[in-house]
DNA sequence: TTGAAAGCGATACCAG
DNA sequence: CTGGTATCGCTTTCAA
């Protein structure tokens, strides 16, 4: 049982309780309290109401403040998954720039459902959040968001989309996306491929470009499979590896996972076949999802300021609270390559020496 | 621009507005719309309420109706850290479980800080979260929470917190390292040793606990090193690893790390010395956190049901929440020993398996 | 079955 | 510099 020392377990401690301690009228105390205010209230008066209230374990209240100053200082925050890894800086840079400034983060997770989203932002919206940061935007929602976006702040953040003037703050997926291809390239490899995340995903659609563009620019010859995953999990991942490596076509030398969780997939997958990696194939993810340097072999991957990105988003959308009439600022981070062994140049010369017919090895 | 649709985008529809379309009184309007109350309206009226409300596109208020009903069905929820990818199960289960009951959930981080700590809960109860749900306490913690749990439901999850009074839904942490040692002496191993998380979290100190039993219990010999971690993390890990192959004493073959970062350091540090794991050094952790069975090499460890236990606190501060009377039942979930490569039999017991097996091919 | 009226707790404008 | 007073939007007795 803990102690009832000087704080009053009692009820709650209203404004007017202090008031009346105090001997002054509760708009004198809300005054007193308010550090944007309290250079109104006489220092002596000030002084006293403090310490009053401070010996009575006065909190205000939150709620009644929001009703009367229509303002809640909470942002909400909609996420596909807690559960993914590479959202844990987005998040931590979020709630960090949230809370240095005041506010607080409701966090809605999605699954990545547009019907689910659009209950999120309701449920949002009828608690009267000031602003809502979305990471879990797909293809669909856009109508939606911008609807919410009328009436109230709302930041894109790690994933924007396609043609709407909803501020974003991401990374760049298409420079991402030619980083990995010329990384490829530049190992010596001639055949290569990707395993697509879903296309109803900015990044997905702007990785897929990035590497393309790649793979002209460095004439490089694209195992394509039109096949994208349903979900960018290790599973599907592996799904699409498995297909790439069952096909008729050659086997390529190295591969391009749209991100970290489908490199993974793919890495089972080429064990699974009899394969190694790099030996046989390259592997490159994105995201640079924490632990994924530890993997066996460790993962090469595009990285992108997380950290930064929730950071600024969690700024922007206070801006835009404060000074509504803001100029919409949309952010766009650079993605940067992060070498580690699960890519190395390919085994072509001992390869080709040996045996002429591609794919023998796939048994 | 948006399109201003059939939902006016003007300033938010108030029951007032939708009371005075319906022709009715806002009373009226209110009970039509509370599920819990709509039975004593007029099955007419109560639809052609209804229909106006969805046409004018109202948005209930929560803040208001949290004033007046002094409830939020809102949970705070404090974490050391959003990037411990172990809570993230923890996280989902008991969002969902927070959301399956229209409740939300504003998250908060320590970074296992006493002063954030205490920030937190102030801010949260300010905001007049209906409970708030710990993953975070440390030992100093407890008067704190003691005495906020003496006016709101306080849920401890993951992390119990010795000699307190507050519920808690953890998993068996002292079960856990006993399974660990049990799992290094059926390989065999004789002389092991732990990597000690802070002492002042009570998970390390049963983990602690338990794995002494076992030495114990199955005769092994421990090599001890009271020194423990400052933070659970990959650095500490490796820092103390690094310690147990300098000092004078002989070599364990396995060690116990307390937590799965803690491994991934431990890891790292025997392959700085020059050793392999596990054909030098076994190693297991704890948490069994998203990932580490793609390590290299996979991590044996603990595993707890973390989805389970954040879903169970949810529930759990919801019915405190509801009937504020109701029996303080804390839970504790068994752990349970997930065996992959990085234990394996010692180098000698290898050897002496191989020459004293039935049907030895050298003798 | 519906209406009237009284707040929930705090703030902000207007007087004094 | 401080007190009065009117809401903020909704819920909930209490009457009718």
């Amino acid at each position: 049982m803990p102690r009832k020392a000087d704080v009053p377990a009692r009820r709650d401690v209203r404004l007017k309780d202090v008031a009346n301690v105090a001997g002054v009228h509760p708009a004198t105390v809300s005054r007193a309290l308010d550090p944007g205010k309290m250079w109104l209230v006489r220092p002596e008066t000030r002084a006293r109401v403090q310490s009053v209230a401070r010996d009575l374990g006065y909190r205000g209240d939150a709620v009644a403040r929001s009703l009367r100053r229509g303002q809640t200082t909470t942002v909400g925050v909609i996420v596909a998954d807690l559960s993914l890894t590479f959202l844990a800086p987005v998040v931590r840079g979020l709630t960090d720039a949230l809370e240095r400034r005041g506010f607080m983060a409701v966090i809605s997770e999605t699954q990545d459902d547009h019907e689910r989203l659009r209950a999120s932002v309701e449920n949002l919206l009828s608690r009267r959040v000031d602003g809502i940061v979305v990471t879990a935007a797909r293809l669909g929602d856009g109508p939606v968001l911008e609807e919410v976006a009328a009436e109230r702040p709302v930041v894109l953040a790690v994933r924007t989309l396609a043609g709407t003037t909803i501020p974003s703050i991401t990374s760049d997926d298409v420079a991402g996306g030619y980083l990995a291809a010329k990384h490829l390239a530049e190992l010596g490899h001639q055949r290569i491929a990707q395993l697509q995340g879903p296309p109803d995903v900015q990044p997905f659609v702007d990785r897929r470009r990035g590497f393309m563009h790649g793979v002209e620019d460095f004439g490089l010859e694209l195992v394509s499979m039109d096949e994208t995953a349903i979900h960018p999990t290790p599973s599907e991942g592996q799904r699409l590896m498995r297909m790439l490596l069952g096909e008729g076509q050659p086997t390529p030398t190295a591969v391009f996972a749209h991100n970290d969780s489908m490199a993974i997939g793919a890495l089972a997958a080429i064990r699974a076949a009899g394969l190694a990696c790099p030996a046989d194939v390259s592997v490159i993810g994105y995201n640079d999802a924490p632990l994924v340097e530890h993997l066996d072999p460790p993962l090469s991957t595009i990285a992108f300021p997380g950290e930064s990105i929730g950071r600024f988003a969690g700024e922007l959308v206070i801006a835009l609270i404060e000074e509504s009439s803001s100029r919409v600022a949309s952010m766009t981070f650079p993605p940067e390559l992060v070498a580690r062994a699960s890519t190395a140049p390919p085994a072509g010369e001992r390869r080709r020496r040996r045996t002429n017919s591609k794919g023998a090895r796939n048994g």
